[in-house]
RNA sequence: GGAAGGGUGUCCGAGUGGCUAAAGGAGGCGGACUGUAAAUCCGCUCAGCUUCGCUGUACGUGGGUUCGAAUCCCACCCCUUCCA
C-alpha cells in the first residue's frame, strides 16, 4: 500500500484527524508507525464503544505498524473526567490490577497480540517524584485547561471540578512522550487530551503525534453515547445469549452506526442491507457481532434461540434449572412468591409481587395473577416465565 | 480568614411542623400493541409480613424542641460561589 493510500485509510470513519502531513512524512520514509491507544481499567469490561477504536488500531495492525495498548493502571487511580459531571470512585490497587487483566483477554478478541506492545502507565509515573510532577504541571495553564468544553461546562454549572482532574490531560499526553507515539487514536471526546500529547512532544522535541478521534458508539437507548456508567452498554464479555439480545433491543436507526464502525461494512453492503426487513438486518448484525466474540456459530445459535423465544413464544433451551427441595424446603406446596424469592434472581419479595401483580409470571402455560397462589411440586418439570426475558425451570 | 447558598428516593427536582414512603420529570421494570425496535396507551417503581391492612426503615451525621419534624433549634461533616 502506498503512503497515500495508507493514509486513506487511516482517515476512514475517523470524525478528526490532525496532523496528517506528519504522518504522511513518516510513511515515506519507510518508517513503521507506533499508534498508541489507551484504555483505563475502571471497570471489569470492555464495551462496544472500545471495539470502535480497537477496530481502528487493528487497520493500523494490518497495514503493518506497531500498537501500543496501554493500560492506564496509574490513571486509573485518578479517574478521567472526560465527558463526566463527576469525579470518578477510585479504585484499590487490587480492582484496578484485577480490571487491567481482563482487559488484555478481551483486547486480543480484536487486536493482533504478536503486533502489540502492551505497557502500564505505572512503569514511568510510578517512578515520577512530586517536583517530576510539578513539572508537568507546569506545562500548561488553567486558561488551556478550560477551554476544554466539559471543564468550561462544569465550571459555569458551578459543578466542583478537582485539581486532580486537570492534571489528566497532562498525564494522558505525556504518556505519548514516553512512548514517542507516531499516532494516537481514541474516541473523539478524548481530543482534548490527544493534543495536549502533540504540544508535550513538541516541548520535549519530539515530532508531534497524529491524532486520529473516532466517533462514539451510540447507545443501547439510541441516543446517548455507550458507556458502562449508563448501563446502555454490550460488553465484549456478555454471554452470547445477552449479547445478541441486548443488540437486536438498539433501535433501528442506530444500527447502522454499528454495522460501520464495529464491522466496518462497506457503503455497498449497507445499501443492500437497507433493503432488508429491519429486523432481519438487525439479527445479522447481531449474529456476525457475537461470532466475533463467541466463535463462529455462536451467532446461528443465538439466533435460532431468539426465533424461537421471542417469535415463535416458545421457552429458552438454556434457562436455569432449580431443585424443588432446594427451593421449598421439601414441603409439598409452597407460595409462589416465596418459590422464586429462593431462587435469588429477583432482588426482593416485593419486586416478584410487582411482578406477579403486573401480570407478568407464567407457571408453564398459566398466567399467574394472585401473589398469595400455592405452587405444588410439580410432577415433572415447570418453567416459570416472570417478564419477557428470565425463566427458570424447577424439578 | 470573612460572607452567602446548599446537601431529599436510581438521577434531576418540589416540599419549610401533621393529610409526606415524600409533588413532578427522567430512567427502570411490567402489561397491551409489535419485529424483545421505535412510537403510543396503561400499571408499578424502599423493604418485610398473617397483604382490601399492618410494620420497619428513609430526606448529609449526631443530639434537642414538640403530642407530632424532611420541615424548628444546636453541634458536626461535606459541597458551591463571592471576597481576602
Amino acid at each position: 500500500m502506498s503512503p497515500e493510500e495508507q493514509l486513506q485509510r487511516m482517515r476512514a470513519r475517523a470524525e478528526k484527524f490532525i496532523g496528517g502531513e506528519g504522518v504522511l512524512r513518516r510513511l515515506k520514509e519507510g518508517r513503521r508507525l507506533r499508534v498508541k491507544l489507551g484504555v483505563d481499567p475502571t471497570r471489569p469490561d470492555l464495551t462496544f464503544g472500545h471495539m470502535v477504536v480497537f477496530r481502528k488500531l487493528r487497520e493500523f495492525q494490518d497495514m503493518g505498524h506497531q500498537a501500543v495498548l496501554i493500560i492506564g493502571d496509574y490513571t486509573t487511580r485518578i479517574g478521567d473526567p472526560t465527558g463526566k459531571s463527576e469525579t470518578r470512585p477510585v479504585l484499590s490497587e487490587a480492582e484496578i490490577e484485577e480490571n487491567a487483566r481482563t482487559y488484555l483477554d478481551q483486547a486480543f478478541r480484536i487486536l493482533d497480540p504478536g503486533k502489540t506492545e502492551v505497557r502500564r502507565n505505572s512503569e514511568w509515573f510510578g517512578k515520577m517524584s512530586f517536583l517530576d510532577a510539578l513539572q508537568l504541571s507546569r506545562r500548561m495553564t488553567v486558561a488551556q485547561m478550560l477551554a476544554r468544553d466539559d471543564f468550561a461546562k462544569r465550571h459555569a454549572a458551578n459543578v466542583p471540578i478537582s485539581l486532580v482532574e486537570f492534571l489528566y490531560p497532562l498525564l494522558q499526553g505525556h504518556d505519548s512522550v514516553e512512548l514517542k507515539a507516531d499516532v494516537e487514536i481514541g474516541g473523539s471526546d478524548q481530543l482534548f487530551n490527544m493534543l495536549v500529547g502533540r504540544d508535550l512532544q513538541e516541548q520535549h522535541g519530539q515530532p508531534p503525534q497524529a491524532v486520529l478521534g473516532m466517533p462514539l458508539l451510540v447507545g443501547l437507548d439510541g441516543d446517548k453515547k455507550m458507556s458502562k456508567s449508563l448501563g446502555n452498554y454490550i460488553a465484549f464479555n456478555h454471554p452470547a445469549k445477552d449479547m445478541f439480545g441486548r443488540i437486536m433491543s438498539v433501535p433501528d436507526a442506530t444500527m447502522w452506526a454499528y454495522y460501520d464502525l464495529l464491522l466496518l461494512a462497506a457503503a455497498a453492503e449497507v445499501a443492500e442491507l437497507r433493503v432488508l426487513h429491519p429486523m432481519e438486518a438487525k439479527k445479522r448484525l447481531a449474529a456476525r457481532l457475537t461470532d466475533i466474540f463467541h466463535g463462529e456459530g455462536a451467532g446461528a445459535r443465538e439466533r435460532a434461540e431468539f426465533e424461537n423465544v421471542f417469535s415463535k413464544g416458545g421457552v429458552r433451551s438454556d434457562m436455569p434449572e432449580f431443585a424443588w427441595d432446594a427451593l421449598s424446603g421439601g414441603a409439598a406446596e409452597v407460595g409462589i412468591v416465596d418459590l422464586l424469592a429462593a431462587t435469588n434472581l429477583f432482588p426482593s419479595k416485593k419486586e416478584i409481587r410487582r411482578l406477579i401483580e403486573g401480570g407478568a409470571v407464567r407457571l408453564g402455560e398459566e398466567k399467574v395473577a394472585d401473589p398469595a397462589r400455592k405452587v405444588a411440586r410439580p410432577a415433572g418439570e415447570l418453567v416459570i416465565q416472570a417478564g419477557k426475558r428470565t425463566f427458570l425451570k424447577v424439578k
